[in-house]
DNA sequence: CGGCATCCGTGACGATACTG
DNA sequence: CAGTATCGTCACGGATGCCG
């Protein structure tokens, strides 16, 4: 428990950079924007980061007031970590990172590790663009598929599998029109127009979306 | 000239973080904000940062063009730093960081720096909230003055001095409240109505501040 | 004097092994 | 499953030196 090293100044971006700059720290709450996680399932979702690194990470995330550990109710006692209200504002902290690294994608690389949620964020921001207001959208891709919370004001952003109730789209595409559309090389609308996204349901988003 | 550590992982954050992530870019970025400075100014608002990181991530944001190095016409012929476009579309990621960050302010501490620029984000954001478009405003503060860019699409988001023409508006206000401002806890229009900040100008901004 | 490069001590990081 | 322990390596921060 070192005393957190800080930049020191009265700049509320350099006080924002204490509490998450730190290596992983802002990519675990990428993470839990998907709702409670144990560490063995964090740990799977962000290779490359030694156990230690995380175990420290998400006890200085609990300190500082970002992420909470609960023990599950049993059967499968395990613990979870789940982001408080002040973790979940920094959701346009990630929206920002993501809109800008969105041309920095490219072509994956061999070495790159990738998960369905990481699409997320992009499709958020697909999402937005097209007016969606407050939704919930279910997204299948090759990879897996998990449902997105858009303009939710609390409560996970999104999570895995199915959405668990009746969805307001649903939408169905491949990786490659996924990774176009998280790269910002074309719009959700064009990406429909184009039939490189199927969209079904019949809330007036999906709607929307259809007569784009 | 390491080459350089990624994160790997097929996802636009953590390819922003690749890029941004490391300890005192993005604080970099934020000085730069101010446009082309120099080494040694650049080192002087950056207290803490020790002579060979600053020098190396400067290079590294060469590199990763977010960044250039140029000399200017002599007299004085010092090589400055300068934001390229992609660079200076980061500054959505720094308000959000700087936003989120405002709570986390508080009080001074003793051992932190302080810059008047600085609260040039804090204070962008304030005016946005306040209704102000595309303004040219002029701020005073006892530790200094400086000029902002509200809403400008590029060059300079603020500078030092006075501001290079007519200004919009004029802000006055003492170390307390901007700090106040700063931090969230009142908005631009509540410490102009309890007399906090002196606007003065004739443009419809200025107009607009003096009526709240 | 501004603009770094070099050296060095400390701490953070990453990989692996191990434990309750 | 959920971490802790250990260890080698590298990045960081501070000081100093060099060079135009």
């Amino acid at each position: 428990m070192s005393p957190r090293r800080s930049y020191d100044q009265y700049c509320s971006a350099a006080r924002a950079l204490d509490l998450v700059g730190d290596r992983w720290t802002l990519l675990i709450v990428r993470e839990l924007l998907a709702g409670p996680r144990r560490y063995t399932d964090l740990h799977a979702d962000l290779p490359g980061v030694s156990t230690d690194v995380l175990a420290s990470r998400l006890k200085d995330m609990e300190q500082a007031g970002l992420a909470t550990r609960r023990r599950l109710s049993p059967p499968g006692a395990a613990f979870v970590y789940e982001l408080t209200g002040r973790g979940r504002e920094l959701l346009p902290v990630l929206q920002a990172l993501s809109a800008w690294g969105a041309p920095e994608l490219g072509e994956r690389r061999p070495t790159d590790a990738v998960r369905a949620h990481w699409f997320a964020l992009p499709l958020l921001r697909s999402l937005r663009e097209a007016g969606a207001g407050e939704a919930l959208v279910e997204v299948r891709l090759e990879e897996g598929e998990f449902h997105l919370r858009v303009g939710a004001q609390q409560g996970p952003v999104h999570g895995e599998g199915p959405a668990p109730g009746e969805a307001d789209a649903r939408l169905v595409m491949d990786a490659g029109t996924c990774e176009a559309l998280a790269r910002g090389e074309v719009s959700l609308a064009d990406a429909v127009r184009a039939g490189r996204v199927t969209v079904t349901g019949e809330g007036t988003l999906a709607k929307a979306l259809q007569e784009a």
